[in-house]
RNA sequence: GGGCGGUUAGCUCAGUUGGUUAGAGCGCUUCUCUUACACAGAAGAGGUCACAAGUUCGAGUCUUGUACCGCCCA
């Protein structure tokens, strides 16, 4: 083995051993294994690696591999999205630079050069999932618009529409000029912005008065069809049905009265523009104004805006508003912060508009989805995002489904332009289904992604045909993916699986956070803090980076990425290689498997497997709790604090020593430990796992299908776990010792151990102060008390057993009674606090018993320890 | 306005059901190339766990309130 650990060899060639073995797919773990299944959360087809994947990526192969080694028949089923925005505008995008146009080249071109893009470039991000380690079954990828899921896309709406539940109808919807396109309510955002209000005069037809009016949007002046007052506002009461005369146009418009007014706001008077606001659109119906579109589809004006037809809405806004001014019409602008609805996807400024669109209204799957939650059928993972679930869940809106776009699944609707009549069908007709007309054109709109990716658990295992695989692996187990699609996501998954399976589509929501930079900051390109998981990998290993993102996590929350971190993680898969490494070089031809013989061990054996099995508790404990990275944290502590540190540099006693038994148990042991940890090391870094297992004596094929270790609490042992501590922390006094007196690491030193009831114990031991502390073995004296003890010598006490170093070239005594003394008032300190706590009726008669005979114990050490150093003292006065 | 999260060492964060002297990585100080590892080893410094009150024998952990930061929804 070489010295450092070289992940550049390692990990392609594994990868490429796991799949060719079929390691990757359930159908190793037998027929009647329990099925562990995740649906990917499927990346866009043409996107590339972010640390959002890497994080989802670690966290579900983890997840999977963990459910493998536990014997299950673990099904992860990969795949990609068509993702209609983001891929169309990288086409638009190609095409552009062209000097062309989508609409120049035509629908048919425009799709074709779709898929040779997605032939091209969407190869690149499944390359880079498995880059990560991912052990997905990928004979059963899918993609979004593969003939299978365009089948169970069309089933869905074609049940929808047949139950009512999806309709077409002209309503507000938010309307994204540069995309032209409408998107649904999620993809708006709204963000606190410096704008202005506009204050200005609504003359009152036939009248020399006016009401003052204001608004943050003056070109919408020109598609107004009310002015409202507050129905007990006495400045304006009087106005309340009389006529206004719209700024410019002349047009004619009600006053109207209206609780919703906001007497506070503004100048306490509103105007209403029914087609372009949300607020006014719903006044509007209330009191049945008209409804006045102004805009086209680029947001240009259209002719409703009288002499502003054509032009931009900005420039339409300055133009008017100069004119107005011109006409006396105007009051004042002041500087005003409000929000302002935006594109999630680019940023681009939402125009709320009346549209003709297509909706579903998801009232009543979303009641049931509210309910799979309540009664237990679904788990979200943290626990308080049930809180946002019944929110957003409870009197939710119709999701507008249609999206003015090519790439997609196209609406299976077909218009008769004889009678106007809609066909809706699974199979595409030639005919209207009402007339008989053949005169029938498709609906030119397709559907929401989101739509198409809410079917995926169930449409990539085969649905709406009952295949073997939807009838084994459906309901799948887990969901895995970002609170941030809570709603967009996987709220409609859950909604379109109880619709359409009668069953909820995974049995647990598990949440992660966002990852941050180091300095909590959102990773964005003009920030320049984006990092590229790629370029991690290849500088510190793809184990490295898993482990930092899985164990820098907890559920739900964001995650700050840290390179140091990243590179102490690299170091980490160093050190285990260099343990095995250790291991392997001293076999010396033994390859003992399996669990050691718990008769006959050493010490330090008995002390790293009560160890090794506590840990295993625990590990197994955390998983249940989904609390992996605390679990990974707790592995990697033992790995390097214990076993590498203390066990490890033991062993070279018994290694290195004549006894040849000793030596076969110390390599079991060793072994055994190493195994085990590895196996539960596995799901977070497979690929030095595997490579070391591989190393080392092992069971088995492989790593990646090997059991899952349990707890055996035969191994747990507190009397080991006891004498091993105290050797532990007499060696660590020494060693504090040799450092405080500045003690060549190199010199050998000699000691004498007053040891009390531990004699015995610290006696069978004596190499380990040779080997650990580097004292000299030859005059080691260890007895239950020193029948004289050595002049000029420093002393450390550890639970009553004083050992004694006799530095009389280095011992200053007047420094030795200092540092002594200052220990001395240490302990008694902590003495005094115990004395309290056990005095203390309340403590030893509410207590468990464990814990008041824990401190007990502490007691009587730390007494023992007192009194000795108080001994030690008068010796040196 | 409603909801949620955060506040623990210089920095970035853990801390599972309340229970030894609150931990890690990086950084810092001192020492060491000791036959697994300098991507390492040894020793050390560094924290009134945001603040206040409460529950409890016992609170970083539970309850309430306050402050600041962040997110989501309206």
């Amino acid at each position: 083995m070489p010295k450092t650990y070289d992940f550049k060899t390692a990990e392609e060639r594994l990868y490429r051993w796991w799949e060719e073995n079929g390691w990757f797919k359930p159908e190793i773990a037998g027929q009647d294994a329990e099925p562990y299944v995740i649906s990917i959360p499927p990346p866009n087809v043409t996107g590339a690696l972010h640390q959002g994947h890497a994080l989802f990526v670690a966290i579900e192969d983890l997840m999977i591999r963990h459910a493998r080694m536990n014997g299950c028949a673990a099904l992860w089923v990969p795949g990609t999205d068509h993702a209609g925005i983001a891929t169309q505008l990288q086409v638009v995008r190609q095409l552009e630079n062209e000097g062309t146009s989508r609409v120049a080249v035509g629908r048919e071109e425009f799709l074709r050069r779709t898929w040779q893009w997605k032939a091209e470039h969407g190869g690149r991000i499944v390359e880079q999932v498995r880059r990560l380690g991912a052990s997905c079954d990928w004979d059963r990828e899918r993609f979004t618009l593969d003939d299978g899921l365009s089948r169970a896309v069309r089933e869905a709406f074609v049940r929808w529409y047949e139950q009512g539940l999806i309709y077409r109808g002209t309503y507000m919807i938010n309307w994204s000029p540069g995309l032209q396109t409408a998107v649904s309510d999620l993809e708006v955002e709204r963000l606190e912005e410096q704008g202005k209000l506009y204050y200005f005069k609504y003359r009152i037809k036939g009248e020399d008065t006016y009401i003052p009016v204001a608004t943050t949007r003056p070109e919408t002046i020109l598609g107004d069809t009310a002015v409202a007052v507050h129905p007990e506002d006495e400045r304006y009461q009087a106005y309340v049905g009389k006529t206004a005369l719209v700024p410019i146009l002349g047009r004619e418009i009600p006053v109207i009265a209206d609780e919703y007014v906001d007497r506070e706001f503004g100048t306490g008077a509103l105007k209403i523009t029914p087609a372009h606001d949300p607020n006014d659109y719903q006044i509007g119906q209330k009191h049945e104004l008209e409804m006045i579109n102004i805009l086209n589809k680029d947001a240009t004006l259209n002719e409703n805006a009288g002499p502003y037809a054509g032009q931009d809405r900005f420039t339409a806004r300055e133009k008017l508003w100069a004119d107005m001014e011109a006409a006396g019409l105007t009051i004042k602008v002041e500087p005003y912060m409000h929000a302002v609805p935006r594109s999630q996807r680019g940023g681009e400024l939402i125009e709320p508009m009346i549209s003709t669109q297509w909706f579903a209204d998801v009232s009543g799957p979303a009641a049931e989805a509210l309910k799979a939650v309540k009664d237990g059928r679904l788990t979200i993972i943290p626990e308080r995002f049930g809180k946002v679930w019944e929110h957003w869940l409870t009197d939710i809106q119709p999701w507008c489904i249609s999206r003015q776009l090519w790439w997609g699944h196209r609406i299976p609707a077909w218009h008769c332009r004889e009678c106007g009549h809609i066909t809706v069908t699974r199979e595409d007709p030639t005919q209207c289904a009402s007339c008989s007309s053949t005169n029938i054109d498709q609906d030119p709109d397709v559907l929401d992604t989101w739509f198409s990716s809410g079917l995926w658990p169930f449409s990539t295992l085969g649905w709406p045909d009952e295949t073997p695989d939807l009838c084994r692996y459906y309901p799948t187990t887990m969901m895995e993916t970002g609170y941030d699609i809570l709603f967009f996501w996987v709220a409609r998954m859950v909604m379109m699986g109880l619709a359409f399976t009668g069953k909820v589509p995974f049995r647990y929501v598990y949440l992660h956070g966002l990852v941050r930079d180091e300095h909590g900051k959102k990773m964005s390109k003009s920030h320049g803090n984006v990092i590229d998981p790629i370029e991690t990998m290849d500088e510190y290993g793809t184990d490295a980076l898993r482990f930092t993102l899985l164990t820098g996590a907890t559920p739900g929350n964001d995650l700050n990425l840290s390179m140091d971190r990243v590179a102490a993680n690299r170091n980490f898969a160093n050190k285990i290689w260099n343990a095995a490494r250790f291991l392997v070089s001293n076999l010396d031809g033994e390859t003992l498997t399996g669990t050691p013989a718990r008769d006959e061990l050493s010490l330090p054996d008995r002390w790293i497997l009560s160890r090794l099995h506590r840990l295993i508790e625990s590990v197994n404990r955390l998983f249940d709790s989904f609390l992996y990275g605390e679990a990974g944290r707790q592995i990697y502590d033992f790995l390097w604090g214990e076993y590498a540190d203390w066990y490890i540099e033991i062993s070279k006693i018994a290694l290195y020593g004549e006894d040849t038994a000793a030596q076969s148990r110390t390599r079991h042991v060793l072994t055994y430990v190493l195994d085990q940890c590895l196996r539960m090391l596995h799901p977070f870094v497979p690929f030095v796992t595997e490579e070391i297992w591989q190393h080392i004596p092992h069971d088995g094929p492989a790593l990646i299908i090997a059991r899952w270790p349990e707890t055996d609490e035969a191994f747990f042992n507190e009397q080991a776990e006891t004498h091993m501590g105290l050797l532990m922390e007499i060696v660590k006094g020494i060693r504090n010792v040799r450092a405080e007196y500045n003690v060549p690491p190199a010199r050998r030193i000699a000691a004498h151990i007053s040891a009390g009831q531990w004699a015995g114990v610290l006696d069978q031991h004596r190499d380990v102060f040779t080997r650990l502390a580097n004292v000299d073995g030859e005059t080691l004296e260890i007895g239950t008390a020193l029948s004289e003890l050595p002049d000029r010598a420093a002393s450390v006490t550890v639970s009553g057993a004083t050992v004694y170093l006799p530095l009389a070239d280095l011992v200053d005594l007047e420094a030795e009674r200092a540092r002594l003394a200052k220990e001395m008032t240490g302990i008694a300190q902590q003495i005094e606090r115990t004395e309290s706590l056990l005095a203390s009726d309340g403590f030893t008669s509410r207590a468990p018993t464990d814990v008041v005979q824990r401190e007990r114990d502490k007691l009587t050490s730390l007494r023992a320890t007192h009194e000795a150093i108080r001994e030690r003292l008068t010796t040196l006065a």
